[in-house]
DNA sequence: ATTATTTTTGAATAACGATTCATTATTCAT
DNA sequence: ATGAATAATGAATCGTTATTCAAAAATAAT
């Protein structure tokens, strides 16, 4: 019995999120992805179905993170409504600035490879927004978040200024004070641009 | 002299609209183009440079339009800083989804072109950005916008936010009421999602 | 050392679709 | 009518690259 060298499965995402990220999914060259990985093009189909699986697998990973820690939030009964929103976002803006690459193609590339293929979609993604959902719910409840404001606008609003800001981020980090950005998402998010005056 | 029957440059533009927004750029064909234009495909090669040339052309007639409407507003005197910010989003609301596929179009693809061949791309966007930052930096100016939000940030905020929710509502009309996306936009990004108590 | 089993390899395949360009069609001026 | 001149056509070309698979290499068990 022969013993497989190294973690190759894992080298090939690692090596496929760059290229994905530096290329865009459509100019990544398998070879290219392999050549980076140090692994042949053959060893390639045989941790993966196709070129499709490898991305798929890439937003699984990340969004089944995202669910993971956001679970470990929603039920937490230590934190005020507001510190339970201000660990959302931290949390989520942290998943996505360690990990600045896997950020760059899911903004690329998720949109249109959510409509081409819906079923073979990572789950997490819905079990994750659910849950985000959840959290805003319990803020009206609570009488914290404005009652208003419809819950999946809200949740589309939120991800779309997170999606552009991380992505401006990774794309140009010198253009980016990331302390700045996460304390502006914050803020924004909860007190909007105008000042209050009363 | 022989005279060019109709408008081909136009309906060959029409029809990538709605092409590219239905399987996105790489999955398009030009021959379904050509197609659905009513068109030969070496006609399309008459107007048109190549495939990106016709989605640069899509691009540059969207941002041209924002940015000249955007003009029209940017020095108006007879409207107060706050319905100036107020008509600008609407002027943004309506013109994207007056133009829903283009507005698809734009969320699914400009980010990786942007990445890919900048030089290229329409100065109209660019332009756009200048004047909506002029607009937020007379806000503050004004002391009506909070002075601590970094503007740039501010704009990435709000063009995501903007852009994700055109793009779900483009995707799946019968889950959005158009004016309360309207209204939730206007509403979150000046006040945000808490209620002020005081 | 030999065999069995599994892993790795990369040259060859095969399909695809953007682009070309020689040909045909249409219009207009004379 | 005729002939420029331009517009339109679409079959053929050509480069590209994801994927396959038969062979080779590595390991373990005996």
């Amino acid at each position: 019995m022969r013993k497989k060298e190294g973690n190759k499965e894992e080298d090939i995402l690692k090596a496929a999120i760059e290229v994905f990220a530096q290329a865009g999914f459509y100019d990544a060259k398998i070879s290219k992805i392999a050549e980076l990985a140090n692994v042949s093009i053959g060893s390639i189909y045989v941790y993966y179905q196709n070129k499709d699986d490898i991305i798929y697998k890439i937003f699984d990973k990340l969004w089944g993170s995202l669910y993971h820690n956001l679970e470990a939030l929603v039920n937490r009964s230590d934190l005020s409504m507001v510190e339970k929103y201000d660990a959302m976002i931290d949390m989520i803006f942290d998943t996505f600035t360690e990990n600045s690459s896997t950020a760059i193609v899911i903004a690329h590339e998720q949109q249109r490879l959510l409509l081409r293929n819906k079923e073979s979609f990572t789950p997490y993604y819905d079990k994750f927004i659910d849950l985000g959902e959840r959290i805003v719910r319990e803020g009206v409840k609570k009488k914290i978040f404005n009652p208003n404001i419809d819950t999946n606008i809200f949740r589309h609003f939120l991800l779309g200024a997170f999606r552009d800001l991380i992505n401006s981020w990774a794309t140009s980090p010198e253009e980016f004070q990331l302390n700045s950005v996460r304390r502006n998402i914050k803020f924004l998010s909860k007190y909007g641009i105008l000042i209050h005056n009363q």
